[in-house]
DNA sequence: GACTGGTTAGTAAGCATTTACTTACAATTG
DNA sequence: CAATTGTAAGTAAATGCTTACTAACCAGTC
């Protein structure tokens, strides 16, 4: 196998093991064994352990699809399409727990260890994603669209309700999945824009 | 130090250090030396390191609090007051996570890592507490108060604003505290019970 | 095509530390 | 004195990382 090959191979494999064990929980030994190879061969391509953490946390950055994310939000922006953003936020968070469970856990392992990439990674989410969408509410507010408040509040609340429940769902595995994530989404949004009043 | 005593340190201790760097991460030197205190110390209260890890998940499990909280949460239940009830919810969230963010941090770590008991300690939170305030959102539903749907949908939208904004600050320390938690806590609540849109 | 030299992917074995845990023994206290 | 609280100094296993070595590949030259 090339070298590259063999790097790429040991990174997948270390991103499982790490998701599920954390950093310290895991061996080199386990990693080696996983990848079917000696624990030498870690070390050829990583100086140290953390040398190889930090490239998966690189890795993951690298991949986020940040920019994606971005362009299909502000269609969303540009029509004033409240509801519409709303909705993707919801989903997108939903689909990254579902098909990248993994990366979830361990960027949570991660800023529980308080590894700098990983809150580097989480900030620039955040903060990333977070600065444009707030001026997008702020404005929206100022047009009368949505209700006065912290930007953040309104932000919190998208955010909160799916992150949690896709935490519940993909992480716990407590959810019993009697509905289904469009449903979810759908009901959330619902609320977000009209409240849980029956008043209707 | 008095057996009891110095039991109780060292779980202090020792929740302290696993909040921080999780099980695995911790070495029971470290929970000596924060202890002042020699190893042989923590064996002779705790058999293994895991069972002191056991101790201090029963430890949180007993100091919880899960009744108090029930009760309180019951006046409301009692009054169909669906915005005090929330309100409440809301606030313990962060109450717990402002007081209590070791406990929480613990919990997550241990849940990560796949340890049973926290697991079981979140799942009775999560659904002891749960299913009673479902029982209560499913009659106000039929009563028309609250909008039909999952009563989990509505569950998650009060817990998930909460629980996201206060992972954010307690645990990220990401969130400026510009504002208060009570302001916080307002906006969330109104949020919930009217929705964002502007029409009022 | 066969020989050569150098790079690269791989291994087996082990080294130095660290880790969870133990044992043998001293100091203190009721 | 006898139980309890403590320590110092270990042990065996595990862990991160290294070393010494082999096998395959891949030019370029004869």
């Amino acid at each position: 196998m090339s070298g590259e090959d063999r790097r790429r191979q040991l990174i997948e494999v270390a991103i499982d093991l790490f998701s599920k064990k954390g950093f310290g929980g895991t061996t080199t030994r386990e990693i080696a064994a996983a990848a079917g190879v000696t624990e030498a061969i870690i070390f050829r391509h990583f100086a140290t352990k953390q040398d190889l953490y930090t490239a998966i946390l690189d890795f993951i950055g690298s991949t986020s699809g940040l920019d994606t994310w971005l362009a299909e939000a502000g269609i969303f922006m540009d029509g004033n399409d409240d509801e519409g953003l709303f909705r993707l936020i919801v989903t997108k968070i939903l689909e990254t727990h579902r098909t990248e469970s993994r990366f979830e856990r361990l960027m949570i392992h991660a800023a529980l260890e308080g590894h700098e990439l990983a809150v580097m990674h989480h900030n620039q989410m955040s903060l990333g994603i977070g600065a444009r969408i707030k001026e997008y509410v702020k404005r929206r507010q100022q047009e009368g669209a949505l209700i006065q408040c912290e930007p953040e509040t309104i932000l919190f609340s998208v955010c909160g309700a799916a992150q949690f429940y896709a935490m519940q769902k993909y992480m716990y595995q407590l959810s019993e999945d009697r509905f289904s994530d469009e449903q979810m989404i759908n009901n959330f949004v619902r609320i977000l824009m009209h409240g849980v009043g029956g008043g209707q």
